[in-house]
DNA sequence: GTGAAAGCGCTAACAA
DNA sequence: TTGTTAGCGCTTTCAC
């Protein structure tokens, strides 16, 4: 074991309160003692021990995130840019994947409840009843998703949507098809809706074609109902299912334009590394990115 | 703030001892007892603070993992499979992602010592030096690196590069390339000497390309030094390199692999998403998983 | 400016 | 089988 409190309070002759405000409040400690607290605690290799600080002053300095999964390219840079923030804050970073699982949120949420200040939960599948529930017991922020007051990040799918029924109608495309994201999800909901009110204001068609997993094996398994809908421009939830829907299609003979126009949503690092790069949709990830429509060669 | 232990103990008329067997121990309780205690605990929505309870046995029930960059494509299915194993055994997961900075490194270990049981290190950059001196604070298991009699984990780079380098001379390649991850990779130079020893085994010359940051940008960066250097067949430290060297080449007006054959290390999803689909040695992530080259068109 | 003492929520001897 | 007691490492009144 490493060392404690008292230890230091022995070794630097004062008592274990003084140690505590060199650490917590070193401005109520004279200048030299604090001096002398510092250094003795530097050589025992001496570290506050957050949880039995936590467990009196009912701050953990710990944040949890939750996330649906983390292999779809677009979470990492939210995560990273929570975990630089955090640091900065000098905040630790509990994560729980869900792996798109809805019904476990709820209880990942509970079960860190007690060693967290407050939770991150990003793009959450639950039903509004559950976020409900959830913070309640502790202080929640969502992203993707907007539910009650609670405070919530999301980025304006409307005008960005309206962008993309636009630019296809702008090409001449007059019927559009939606490769919606799993029913749970808020976003995919919204996106459908607004791709709605654009196809209406341009009066151009759109078919919904189902809901798939927001994954590339989900786009790849919405390729026959795309092909079958007599659409010829598709939006698909999100990046990884557009590429899916592209690879599938390409297997089955088309090609990505001429024979169909595909646009993702999310411009994950993927959607720019593919040649030729994937049409979508940027969700700004930082509080300065211009809303775009990234460089299309597919469309 | 929720129910503790000792409203419980009074709503069911037992002492806080009882309530804290009913949970960790619940073999010690008369079975009627532990009935009404776990009932009442319930209604109050009662759950043991793991803080307060590690503060006394020692253990956390938490694990910390510290990986290099989650935004490489490798690591995500790492964590998850982490995440799974860790959920089973009721443990909760501290993530620090160091971002390729290998001086953060032991600071995140020590900060996170103490609200841990142990550490994963992922791929750590920092030097034997340090991982010594993390593997004295607290228990360690090293991914992708070997150190000292530390547990580690680790994947036979030496016979998967053997057969990287049998198949490319097979197909006739004489001169071949390694783009090299940092320098502060053990992976990258375990792949580097058994690159080598392949090649002179084949009698193949190895030019060693330089060190590139592990991304796809490294990858790009690299292509000028592979183009002037007059070798056929580049290997890549990781897929995502690969793939930005790809990408560059094609920039440039050269194909692969008709003008330069390009394989990289991980089999990363992207890898069998790309078309043609990239020349990849698959790193197993599963006990069951074999070891293969992945289907490849464009070597 | 500093120390003594109480207590955060819980578990682990030890008794009963 | 159950309760009593002490104490994990720390912060925070309240005296001095």
């Amino acid at each position: 074991m490493s060392a404690k409190i008292s230890d230091v309070a022995a070794a630097a002759g004062v008592s274990t309160s003084t140690v505590s405000r060199a650490f917590s409040a070193p401005d109520m400690v004279e200048a030299v003692t604090l001096a002398r607290v510092l250094r003795v605690a530097a050589e025992c290799g001496y570290v506050p021990n957050r949880a039995a600080r936590g467990l009196i002053t009912g701050r953990t300095g710990n944040i949890g995130l939750l996330l649906p999964d983390i292999a779809n390219p677009f979470f990492p840079s939210i995560l990273k840019a929570i975990e630089r923030r955090a640091m900065e804050a000098d905040y630790q970073i509990f994560l729980a994947d869900t792996d798109e699982k809805k019904d476990v949120e709820l209880g990942f949420v509970k079960s860190l409840a007690k060693q967290v200040d407050g939770m991150i939960l990003c793009s959450p599948r639950m039903d509004p009843v559950q976020i409900r529930e959830a913070a309640s017991s502790l202080p929640i922020v969502l992203v993707n998703r907007r539910s009650g007051l609670l405070p919530s990040i999301t980025v304006d799918n409307e005008s960005g949507l309206r962008m993309v029924v636009d630019h296809l109608a702008d090409l001449g495309h007059a019927h559009l098809g939606y490769v919606a994201g799993p029913r749970s999800s808020w976003s995919s909901q919204v996106r459908r809706r607004s791709l709605r009110s654009a196809s209406e204001l341009r009066e151009t068609e759109l078919v919904e074609l189902g809901h798939f997993e927001p994954m590339f094996d989900g786009g790849r398994r919405s390729c026959a109902k795309v092909l079958q809908s007599g659409i010829t421009a598709v939006i698909a939830y999100n990046d990884l299912m557009a590429m899916g829907l592209c690879y599938e299609l390409r297997e089955s003979g088309r090609e990505v334009p001429a024979d169909l126009s595909v646009v993702g949503i999310d411009d994950i690092p993927m959607a720019s590394m593919m040649h030729p790069a994937l049409t979508t949709l940027s969700i700004p990830r930082r509080r300065r990115d211009a809303r775009r429509s990234s460089s299309s060669s597919s469309s």
